[in-house]
RNA sequence: GCGGAUGUGGCGGAAUUGGCAGACGCACCAGACUUAGGAUCUGGCGGGUAACACCGUGGGGGUUCGAGUCCCUUCAUCCGCACCA
């Protein structure tokens, strides 16, 4: 038998035998508490990076800390597997976007395979199978059926080189989240799913994820971007129309001086026909249009209108106030127009001093002039209305409501909230994504087909264009059809769906993921769901966390789910970084896992990984560090071998009676260890330190060593422990080493130990003599002394007496089994 | 501009409830073993000093017997949002 680590050897023993007798299968087992630890599935890029190495190495740490403490644990994998590289590739290898898919799924599986994760790989899936997509069609019908799924013509995010639309998500800095190609406005007719219905629950139910990072809770809220406030009406003169506006602060509407219009707003034609301003209105916003969102919503974009020579008159005291059209008023946010305070609202002021528009004051306040010649910026804090006829001397808040009444009472507008969220425009005019489940008959319109005709299939032989327009427009075969409802000729839809709907539900499909008739069966969902551990990258905050809720919310409607939340905690996970930056191709600082599993073994890359720092944290790669690992693992060999023959007959008493002080110090280290490594997993995930108490106690077993008298009980139930709280982190070698000792069963299955409270009564301890708060000396002295006894012991010692000589001592402090403070002056 | 996070040795990081700052690892230094060492083992390792004293957790101030930890203020870096009416 070899006597050296050979990690090659051992990982893939190991694996092969985890594999053969099925460790990692689960099936739903109501007598044991269940724990489902899901990490966010990858897209098959084609290779693992050491991103995924960090997340499936946390992961994997979780599920087999779960499953030794008894819990049957749901630990799956799969691909998200719909996506435009797969297309790229296709056009540029001409190779079909399956067949580079399945490709790269394959050589992924393998390498992860080789990183020794407990998956149970049975319930792999893969978004772009037809029993998959099948089922993510399945969804689109159902939120058709319920009013969630619509069509509609709309201005939106166009990213040319990607030839496709794009979600207000998906839309970085005005660029594509994507390629960061400048995206353009278009108006297209499109699917969208109506997740502002959802809006108000997405943002409560925040409340009730204590177990989500604040900052993400606090991105989703921003995002959701509710403000409360009310929706009006102002007639406009001369014409038997009127504009809406939305605001927040009804309370200053007396303040309006000017209103204003997106450029793009329909009203806009309208009301300057005829008029003298009609060709410069024109001009302006037609010179808003080749403008890009980027520029024209960056900040430092001066403020520019014209006037449209039209008037609105002010509901509330009749006043006849110029329409203006502005760059700085958004037409997708609102009602596309304003009322404009510029006594109270910053831009408006900008805007008004601009164009010389005139400025009153209707909020006063001690800490603002009261005269508008007098402002250098608009006030927008508390204070008193006035110049507001009736409600004057009405405070902002208590205004604000009044105004809503009235307005309500004369029906003149509502109070609202306004969200910031927008629908989730789900159309993609690309090939290889799910495609939606909609006909255009002649007869009878748009057409959704029903469930049992699902799926609508993907054809495979298409053919790419090197513009990156989808091949499905010229598959006659796909395209043509006929009407579900009516038998008549009919139309497919081309576009396919957002690969995030495809990743909004895999979590509930893994929970029966050969389920045939449902995306998921109700019974396996409410065993497993939620997931009890969600862990990823922080990119994911705001897209695939708010659609999966969003999904999850639906799918409770429905009575599909019996919980509102997909994932009850959530651990973001920092970068890889080396040389300080995000690894990537361009900066040639990549690390490649399967170079560092082959070299080291997958034991080292994982210890690496979770010793070098906490999980949200960022990590710098370190060669040298991983060197360590290595060596770490080195010393724990030669350490447990030393022993393996030694200890196997010795027995472990069920009570350690009359040790000596080293046989009783290593006993206590074993199992503070045990304390502390199950505190860090448990409760903080902070892996970093588990690991370093384990160190500790394998570096107190190797000082045991040269003791003349080494009791072998303790040390095989130190060594004993130290492999076990090590199997979650470093599994192939602790089987190996646990076997190499000539135990019986898998080491993986043994469960993990509890601390023996006995053990960790210490008789003597020491304790920080102070003076003034600084540490002058230490004593050892019996646990149980007495405070007085203690005070003196201290006083007594001779560094303590040099201290305070010629000093009167104020007070002493005692704070047990810790410090003597001694306040001498 | 707004919101959030972070700041500790040469480096990664510990210090969980206000109680010994720097656990553990890396790097480095010295020694042992050795034909050899990029293996292994032993010891050292914040600054400062002969040794103490003293100084030290981005800077300044405060609360406290005692502050990396709490409060005020300020700087730097990173992330998110950003004309949202």
């Amino acid at each position: 038998m070899n006597k050296k680590y050979d990690h090659h050897v051992i990982e893939r023993k190991w694996q092969e035998y985890w594999e053969e007798n099925q460790f990692f299968k689960v099936i739903e087992d109501p007598e044991k508490p269940k724990y489902y630890d899901l990490e966010m599935f990858p897209y098959p890029s084609g290779n693992l990076h050491m991103g995924h190495v960090r997340n499936y190495a946390i992961g994997d740490v979780v599920a087999r800390f779960k499953s030794m403490n008894g819990y049957n644990v749901l630990h799956p994998m799969g691909w998200d597997a719909f996506g435009l590289p797969a297309e790229n590739a296709a056009i540029k290898n001409a190779t079909h976007p399956s067949i580079w898919t399945n490709a790269n799924i394959a050589n992924m599986k393998q390498q992860l395979k080789t990183m020794g994760i407990s998956y149970d790989w049975d319930r792999e899936l893969a978004t772009c199978k037809p029993d998959y997509y099948k089922f993510t069609q399945w969804m689109f019908v159902k939120l058709y059926e319920n009013g969630l799924a619509y069509k509609k013509k709309s201005a939106v995010n166009w990213c040319p080189s990607c030839q496709t639309v794009l979600a207000n998500e998906q839309v970085v800095d005005g660029a594509c989240e994507r390629c960061e190609a400048e995206v353009e406005k278009k108006q297209l007719e499109q699917w969208f799913f109506k997740i502002t219905d959802y809006a108000q629950r997405l943002l409560d139910d925040l409340e009730q994820l204590p177990g989500w990072p604040e900052k993400v809770k606090t991105m989703q809220r921003n995002w959701i971007g509710r403000s409360e406030g009310c929706q009006f009406s102002m007639p406009i003169e001369g014409l038997n129309q009127s504009m809406t506006v939305f605001t927040t602060r009804p309370d200053t509407v007396f303040g309006v001086t000017y209103m204003v219009l997106a450029p793009e707003h329909p009203l806009v034609e309208v009301i300057s026909q005829g008029k003298a301003e009609a060709a410069a209105v024109k001009k302006f916003a037609g010179s808003m249009k080749s403008v890009s969102e980027l520029t024209r919503t960056a900040n430092e974009t001066e403020k520019e209108g014209v006037f449209t020579g039209a008037y609105a008159l002010n509901p509330m005291n009749g006043e006849r106030v110029p329409i203006w059209i502005a760059n700085y008023v958004l037409m997708d946010y609102g009602t596309g127009a304003i009322m404009a305070v510029p006594a109270h609202d910053q831009r408006d002021f900008e805007f008004a001093r601009k164009y010389d528009i005139p400025i009153r004051v209707v909020i006063k306040s001690t800490d603002s002039p009261a005269d508008a010649a007098e402002m250098t910026e608009a006030y927008t804090g508390d204070g008193v209305m006035v110049n507001s006829g009736a409600f004057d001397g009405l405070q902002v808040e208590e205004g604000i409501a009044a105004t809503i009444k009235h307005m309500e009472e004369h029906s003149i507008g509502v109070g609202t909230v306004n969200f910031r969220l927008r629908d989730w425009l789900i159309s993609r005019q690309r090939y290889w994504g799910a495609p939606i489940p909609i006909v255009y008959c002649e007869k009878c319109g748009i057409v959704c087909l029903k469930e049992d005709q699902l799926p609508v299939l993907l054809p495979e032989d298409v053919e790419f264009k090197p513009s990156g327009e989808s091949p499905l427009n010229y598959v006659e075969s796909f395209t043509r059809t006929t009407c579900p409802d009516c038998g008549g000729e009919a139309r497919r839809e081309t576009d396919t769906m957002d690969t995030f709907v495809c990743s909004s539900w895999y979590f509930d499909r893994y929970c029966s993921p050969h389920e045939e008739n449902l995306p998921f069966s109700k019974e396996a969902a409410d065993y497993w769901m939620p997931v009890d551990q969600y862990i990823g990258g922080v990119e994911h905050a705001i897209l695939h966390l708010m659609y999966a809720r969003f999904f999850t919310k639906f799918l409770y409607d429905i009575d599909m789910l019996s919980c509102q939340e997909p994932f009850i905690n959530l651990l973001t996970q920092g970068m890889v970084l080396k040389d300080s930056s995000k690894m990537s191709k361009s900066k040639g600082n990549v690390v490649s896992p399967e170079e560092i599993i082959n070299t080291y073994g997958a034991d080292t890359a994982r210890l690496f990984i979770l010793f070098a720092s906490p999980p949200e944290r960022d990590l710098e790669w370190s060669d040298q560090g991983v060197e360590g690992a290595y060596r770490f693992l080195n010393r724990i060999w030669r350490l447990v071998m030393e022993y393996a023959e030694s200890i196997q007959a010795i027995q472990i008493p069920d009570s350690f009676d009359n040790l000596d002080d080293d046989a009783r110090a290593l006993r206590f280290k074993t199992h503070t260890t045990i304390k502390k490594v199950s505190e860090d997993i448990e409760g903080r995930f902070n892996f970093n330190t588990a690991i370093s108490a384990i160190m500790e106690l394998s570096n107190t077993l190797n000082a045991y060593k040269d003791k003349e008298q080494a009791n072998l009980a303790v040390v095989k139930e130190a060594l004993q422990s130290l492999l076990v709280l090590l199997t979650p982190f470093t599994p192939h070698i602790c089987e190996e080493l646990w076997h190499r000792c000539q135990k019986e069963g898998s080491i993986c299955q043994q469960k993990w130990p509890k601390y023996d409270l006995q053990a960790l009564i210490q008789d003597e301890i020491e304790i920080v003599v102070q003076i003034m708060g600084k540490v002058r000396d230490r004593l050892w002295v019996p646990v149980d002394i007495s405070e007085e006894d203690l005070k003196a012991r201290a006083l007594e010692l001779e560094r303590i007496q040099e201290h305070i000589q010629g000093k009167k001592i104020a007070k002493i402090i005692v704070v047990p089994q810790k410090l003597v403070n001694i306040v001498a002056k």
